[in-house]
DNA sequence: TTTT
DNA sequence: TTTT
C-alpha cells in the first residue's frame, strides 16, 4: 500500500542484559526488553499511580547490534525508533500464537543511548571508539551532516561516495 | 519511571468496519484493524515485494470513539497516534496469552482521517458537523490555536476559559 | 485542512537557564534554547565531525511552564514534543522577519526530563513533589493510565470525572 | 552530543509546484512549501477557527528528489519526516538572517504521497514504475522487509548484498 | 548557548 | 501558496 507509515518511538530502560543470537550465516540479532512507564495521580484517591509497559525489541541491523552488544546493559536508558511487527508462531501444542515486537531494521531505525557513560559503569562500557560518549548508532555507517558548506558525502549512502554540495550562495529563503 | 515515552504512529488503511463495544457504564470502546505495508524491490531478483502488517487499535477516548463510529469505514486511510500496550489474557485452556495493541487514550492520542470524503462514500460519511471535510479529532474538546495575536483560549484546557495572550511586542527572537 | 499533522520531536540539551515571561494576565510563557547535534565520520578524511543545531522552544502550557520554572536548568537533557510555528515580526527598520519556533501548547505537547535528579544537583532541582525522580509533565493535569482493570478516570479529561472501565472478560484478541 | 534526536513529522498539502535546483555538480535539490492547519472551535464564540502553518522543506536526497520531481504537484498531500535546520544568511543590507527549514537528507528521512494518483492527474503522475499507486520513497534504494521467513536482503545496506535470515524455529517469544 |  |  502506498502511503503507509509504521513507526514506534520508545524511551525507556532496558530490563535485562540483551541477548544476542546469530543466524546460521553469522548475522547477529539482538533482543531487548524495554520498560516504559507512566505515572499519574488518581483522580479520586489522589494517590500516585504507575503503570509499566514492557516492550520486546528485535535488532536486525548489524551496526545497531554491535552497539547493543558492546554498550547496552541492564538498566540503560534508550531511545528507540523502529516498526511494529507481529510474528506468528506455534506453541508446543501446535496452536497459533502471535507476538508483537518492535523491529529495528533498515531505514528509519534508530537506537540511541540516553545515559552517557555511567550509572554503574563497569566492563563493557569503556574502551570504546566513540570517544567516550554515549554511543548513538544509526542505520547506515557514517552519517553525513546536512549540506551546509560544500561538505562531501551526501544522502546517497547506497551509492559509492557521491558528492553533495549545497550552494548557499543561491539560497534565497522564503 | 520518569523520562519515558511510548508512542506509535501509523498511517494505514482500515481493514474492516470498526467494532464498537460499550462498557457496563455505557462508555464506548472502538476496535480497529489497520494495515500498513511496505514495498521494496528485491535485491537479488529485482522483483517487487510487499509486506503487510496488521495492527489492532483500541480507542478508549470517547470523542475519538464518536469519530470512529460516525466516519471510519472499511478502507479508510487513517493517521493514528497512540501507545503500545500488551494485555495478558487466558485462552480457553487457561494458558496465558498476550496481545499487543495500540491504545488511543488520554493525552497524546490522535486519530485523523486522511482521505476526505470519498472513495466509496455511502452512508455514514456525509451529514456530519465537520463542515464536510475529513474529520480530525484530538483528545480534548476544542483545540485552541497558538498564541499568535491575542487569541483567547489557551493550553489550559483543564481549567475553565482561561485567557492566554502572547505579547508579540516584546518578542525579540534569537 | 482536515488530515494535517505538525509535530516536532527533540531530544537535546538546554543551552541556558530558561526565561519565563508573563502575559499581562499573568500567564507564564517559558522560552528554552535546546541543542541537538549529530556526529558522523567524514567519508573522505575519516575524521569525526559534529554539527549542532539550536532550537527555540516556547512553552505556553501552564503546567509545563511550572515544570520548566522549577526543574529545567542549563545543561538539562529534555525530550520535547511540540509543533512548528513561524512567527512574523518587524525588525527596527520595519522589515518583515520570520522566526520559527517549536511551540508546546495544548494537546500532544510533552516535555520530559531525561536526566533524573543529579548531574550537578544544586538549587532548583531538589525539593520537588515528584518523589525524587525526573519530572515529566504532560499537558493535562493527572494522566490516567490505560483501561486495564476498572480504573476510574479516563481520557475524557475535558469533562468532569467520567468513568472508564475496560472489561477484560469479553476481550477476545485477534 | 550523544543521545540527540531532531525529528519533524508533517502531514500537509503542497502549496505550489516544487522547485528543483541543481548544484554545480548536478545534484538535485528540491524545495517544497507545505501547509499544515489546525481547526478548533472557539471556546467563547463557538465559532470554527482555522490556523494554517507554512513549512519550507528542502530535499537533498537524490532519490527523494526524483520522486518530488516526477510526482509531487501543487495540492498533493504528503507525509514528510525530516530534521529541523536553521540556516544563517545575509540579506541585501548585510544583516544576519535566519531561516528554519525541514531538511530531508540521509537516514530517517521520508517522503510519502498520501493521495494516490488522482486529484487532477495529468502528466507527470501517470506512467510511473510504481505500479500505479502513490509513490513512496525512502532514503536508501531498495527497502528490505523484515526478517520473517528467510528473505534475503537485510538491514545491512551499507555492505554489499548480505543475507539476513531469521530463524523462526528458535524464537521463543516472551 | 548545551552535550559528548 | 495548500487543503477542508
Amino acid at each position: 500500500m502506498a502511503g503507509s507509515v509504521n513507526k514506534v518511538i520508545l524511551i525507556g530502560n532496558v530490563g535485562a542484559d540483551p541477548e544476542i543470537r546469530r543466524t546460521q550465516s553469522g548475522t547477529p540479532i539482538a533482543n531487548l526488553r524495554i520498560a516504559t512507564s507512566e505515572t499519574w495521580r488518581d483522580r479520586n484517591s489522589g494517590e500516585r499511580r504507575e503503570k509499566t509497559e514492557w516492550h520486546t525489541v528485535v535488532v536486525f541491523n548489524e551496526g545497531l547490534c554491535k552497539v547493543v552488544e558492546q554498550y547496552v546493559k541492564k538498566g540503560a536508558k534508550l531511545y528507540i525508533e523502529g516498526a511494529l511487527q507481529t510474528r506468528k508462531w506455534q506453541d508446543q501444542n501446535g496452536n497459533d500464537r502471535y507476538s508483537t515486537e518492535i523491529v529495528l531494521q533498515g531505514f528509519n531505525s534508530t537506537l540511541t543511548m540516553l545515559d552517557g557513560r555511567g550509572e554503574g559503569g563497569g566492563a563493557g562500557r569503556g574502551g570504546n571508539d566513540f570517544g567516550g560518549g554515549a554511543p548513538s548508532y544509526d542505520d547506515y555507517g557514517s552519517r553525513p551532516s546536512s549540506g551546509g558548506g560544500s561538505s562531501s558525502g551526501g544522502g546517497n549512502r547506497s551509492g559509492g561516495g557521491g558528492s553533495l554540495s549545497r550552494d548557499m550562495d543561491d539560497d534565497i529563503p522564503f
